[in-house]
DNA sequence: CGTTTTATGTCAGCCTTGTTGACATTGCCA
DNA sequence: TGGCAATGTCAACAAGGCTGACATAAAACG
């Protein structure tokens, strides 16, 4: 199954990146990484009772206002039940506000409250300071490889879906 | 809360890549690139009933042949009651035996079986596979860019247990 | 107009995997 | 011997996935 120049012998050349030992160490990287990319909104959602799955709803809804439960759905990739959860207890909580569609009426288009926007904000600064720190340590070339294995191991699908929010605002 | 040279002015220079945007595109890239990451193990896992803690488990008891349950849970993250519920089921089927300590007869040292080493280059070729593919398209340099940024990321004792697995073995 | 499809919400139940707290056992060590 | 450390286990609970079934409203279609 594992094929190519790794399991065992490289082909010589600049290819002793791709050698088990060194996919390995990505493997563990991205455990490691995530836990770290992760602590520090849990910390802040734990003290109020929410949940990363309440992170992701309000970190979409905010970068796409307006959006609809179809799209989040899409995004996020989770069951309908399971976003629905998540998102009732938001609109309860009064951080997000579901409008009936103008055009479609059974559409639910979905904006944060001025309160939701608020725990957003710190959210995001939060995990924004750590990626700061990283990048900033980092430097931008090693940002921009950052950038590329990581959309190279997206599936076509997401990708497109991420690289689709980075252009229109949708 | 958000201070340096992002949220609203950036200072010219090349510190671009620093930008609310650019730090928000790294944070959407985590979460779509980390879904990919584990959505290949996920299906062969789904399969034999077992779920991500299991693999977490197989994966450094195969990279620490023989490591402790007490180094388990500080790598791991977990409490060793959730931890010790994935090990019994694993060690009821046969995948992993624990075995006594000779120096300390408290410490139970773990290892994978046959069967168990089976799973776990099963579920590595999935993951090693597509990582490779990521990586070769990306190139050395954005993988030397990517496992730079991902380091910087990790909790500070994440990041020194990180770098412990990989020198030595342990 | 009637039918079908779509978008959404909701109820019920199940599973994994995390948590806390309590407690028992074993064995190292002072 | 007494204390502490490593481990295992029981019970209970919560978050957040999942499936299946069903309800409603509105759009779309023929």
């Amino acid at each position: 199954m594992a094929d190519g120049p790794t399991s065992g012998g490289q082909r010589g050349e600049t290819l002793l990146y791709l050698t088990d030992e060194q996919l390995r160490k990505g493997i563990e990287a991205m455990f490691f990484a995530y836990k770290g990319f992760t602590s520090d909104p849990d910390r802040i959602l734990e003290s109020r009772g929410y949940g990363r799955a309440h992170h992701r709803a309000i970190h979409f809804i905010h970068r796409s206002h307006g959006t609809t439960v179809n799209n989040l759905l899409a995004i996020l990739g989770v069951t309908k039940q399971s976003l629905n959860r998540v998102l009732r207890t938001l609109i309860e909580d009064g951080l997000v506000e579901s409008r009936v569609g103008t055009r479609d009426k059974r559409e639910r288009h979905l904006y944060l409250t001025a309160e939701g926007a608020l725990l957003e904000r710190e959210l995001s600064d939060v995990q924004q300071a750590r990626m700061r720190d990283a990048f900033r340590s980092a430097g931008p070339a090693a940002v921009a490889g950052f950038r590329t294995v990581l959309e190279e191991m997206m599936d076509p699908e997401m990708r497109r879906r991420y690289q689709r929010l980075s252009e229109n605002g949708l």
